[in-house]
DNA sequence: CGTCAAATGTGAGGCAACTCACATTTGCTT
DNA sequence: AAGCAAATGTGAGTTGCCTCACATTTGACG
């Protein structure tokens, strides 16, 4: 509404209370006290990086917890032979690392920055103590804790339970529901072999299903991305027990 | 050491005395203030289930949370085509049901009494506030969902990048970390149709490769249950991106 | 606007795991 | 000790998805 350039504003004010703004806004950190953001500021180191480094590989000991403020990063395994499975996608708004900065064992799982990144980097010697002098955000781990593990779980069911059209109809879902537009045009930027890592099977399988959907019009392929126009069906896919294609 | 039969005292104490007892023993409550432990003993109330019974199903809403004392639950999800996975088996010490307990969301899975079972029951009404007052039992809880989450996580990673006889291997060695028996004498007490309902493959398939692993003395194959001789093999499969399987 | 790498599209053939259809063993129950 | 259900053992045929081996399209960047 006002006319004002605040884009320039931002851009002069100084590093320490820009930092502030951003964990202010940040989902697992808004409801804490104003003295113990200040604090949380304090610790939180800010990082770019460019796509493709490495932040973390599995194995690592856990020593720090990241919180993304800008682009996404790839939680992801591989096995020796070169196959390799994406667990999560992260986004700007959420953290990540902190099953093992939590429970302080190892990494279970790499971390590859899967855009150019900007994040916050906060230790673990640091953030324990805070968390545990900070009910709220304990809680807020917990809830975070949770939410992980009914995805996870989910994957779990999905791969086991579901044949290649089921699963990546699930996939699609989940990853609509993750981003959240408006609906009827929901646009998911993922490549297809991502997605293919995603489910746990090949690209060509993928790109065949995909290709079949998008003559039925239920979405349509774009170059780095895909769109979500037909829900219903790929709802009713990912819902059954194993998706029945009847040509 | 003492001859005195201790057993007839413990089946005179009351039964709010001996609830207490068993609080004091479980993992996740033993570290709370003895206050605590009492208040703890009043919400919890004590269920006896026989083999077979559903303690909740899913989508159910997560009114309690649960606490097994002897007997194990398992949780399992179903597909409509009459598949089955089990996600997990919980023992003697454990707790279920956390996630939709903590999130307030619906349940993930279902939970039928693999045995019979004597299990506490705690209330999320009374539950919830009693977390928020004790920080202890708060991280106990992060702890939990980690390892939860680090045991399913693992699950994916086992399901999307191996084949049979490395998701196989890893789920003998994943329960013969669990149950923590004996070196050298390792028994698993599951059927074969379990593990094939845990690993996701079917029994035909899960017995023809027990049976090549028993030949070669790896495992020995009883009723209802697998020896598993020599684990290092095994770990060497579990371990390799895919198991490669020389004749 | 031409070049290049990344992303996508497509077919032929193979194989790991599944399905189906039984035989056998075990341990509990009466 | 007989009967029965659950658990285990085993083979023959089928198939969904993978592998391999390319052609094509797109967008980024000099």
């Amino acid at each position: 509404m006002t006319v004002v350039p605040q884009d320039k504003m931002g851009e002069a004010r100084s590093l320490s209370s820009s930092k502030l703004a951003v964990l202010r806004k940040h989902p697992i950190f808004c409801d804490l006290a104003p003295e113990a953001l200040d604090q949380l500021c304090r610790y939180a180191k800010h990082a770019t990086l460019k796509r493709g480094a490495t932040i973390f590989s599995k194995g690592d000991p856990g020593n720090s917890l990241f919180a993304v403020i800008s682009g996404t990063v790839k939680i992801s395994i591989s096995s020796a032979d070169g196959r390799n499975a994406i667990l999560n996608l992260i986004g700007a708004g959420e953290t990540f690392g902190e099953v093992a900065v939590l429970d302080g064992q190892a990494r279970t799982a790499d971390a590859i920055a899967n855009t150019n990144c900007e994040i916050f980097i906060i230790d673990r010697r640091e953030f324990l103590p805070f968390v545990r002098s900070q009910p709220v955000l304990a809680m807020k781990f917990i809830e975070l804790l949770c939410t992980r593990l009914r995805w996870t779980s989910d994957q779990v069911e999905q791969v086991i339970l579901q044949n290649l059209p089921g699963r990546l109809a699930s996939a699609l879902i989940r990853l609509t529901e993750k981003h959240k537009f408006a609906p009827g045009g929901r646009t998911i930027a993922v490549t297809q072999q991502e997605l293919s890592e995603m489910v746990g099977m090949t690209r060509e399988s993928i790109n065949k299903q995909l290709r079949i959907w998008a003559t039925r019009n239920w979405v349509r392929l774009e170059h780095g991305a895909i769109v979500v126009l037909k829900a219903e069906p790929l709802q009713a896919l990912a819902e059954a027990g194993s998706g029945e294609e009847g040509d």
